[in-house]
DNA sequence: AACTCGGGGCA
DNA sequence: TGCCCAGAGTT
């Protein structure tokens, strides 16, 4: 397990990979950050755009979404991956909104996980961005990147790696490391070609000089 | 813990 | 072409 300082600072060398880091979701306020959120389940912010910027158009309130018929929506968004239960999933989480919080996002992660197909990665997302609420939205990426560079354990449970990246980071930071960490994972420090011999983190990584080691032996 | 959903992206 | 994936729900 890596001190405070040295996670902290291997978050930082992340962000001079990618200084140019700015691909998030497209919204106007936390519904729209949901509606996105949601949609963006299994793949990439950049295709989730393109899809909403004609969705946020049509659709503006929870009330439009269940004005038409679910094949309606599921064709709207057929260019996304899982499009059919995400279509349902909206439909059924904007009567929730309706019935339950007067048409508007709920601020609370009980009531975010609530809804369908939000679970607890989403929820931090809106928690974080939409209302400034501390949390750490731990993806894929995240949980891979910081288990290879040794910030987390190999066994730890998504909420363990949230616990732990909370208690290293400081709690301005959030944000910034979720993009860096998000980065990294998606581009260079990647699921099965990570690129291991020009990291910047690989004299600090056990992970990286391990997968050299073998690559050079085999 | 393991499976399913699924079109896009990429090798 | 075939594999993998910026999650969540179900069993």
């Amino acid at each position: 397990m890596r001190t405070k300082k040295e996670a902290q600072d291997a978050i930082r060398v992340m962000g001079t990979l990618f200084p140019e880091a700015e691909c998030e979701l497209n919204f106007r306020n936390p519904f729209e950050l949901l509606i996105a959120v949601v949609l963006s389940a299994q793949c990439t912010d950049a295709l989730v755009n393109r899809v909403t910027k004609h969705l946020f158009e049509k659709y503006r309130d929870p009330k439009a979404y269940i004005a038409v018929p679910l094949e309606e929506l599921q064709h709207d968004i057929r260019s996304i991956g899982l499009f059919r239960n995400k279509a349902k999933n909206i439909q059924s989480l904007c009567y929730t909104l309706l019935e339950k919080h007067g048409g508007n996002v709920p601020q609370t992660r009980e009531e975010l996980e609530a809804l369908a197909g939000v679970g607890r990665k989403t929820a931090n997302v809106v928690l974080s961005v939409a209302f400034g609420i501390p949390a750490i939205a731990v993806d894929t990426h995240v949980e891979r990147v910081t288990k290879r560079l040794g910030i987390c354990r190999w066994k730890d449970t998504v909420r363990q790696v949230e616990d732990t990246l909370m208690k290293k980071l400081e709690k301005e930071t959030w944000g910034d490391a979720h993009h860096r960490l998000i980065f990294f994972g998606r581009y260079h420090c990647k699921a099965q070609s990570p690129r291991c011999p020009n990291c910047p983190l690989l004299d600090r990584c056990r992970e990286g000089q391990k997968r050299l080691k073998k690559q050079t032996t085999g």
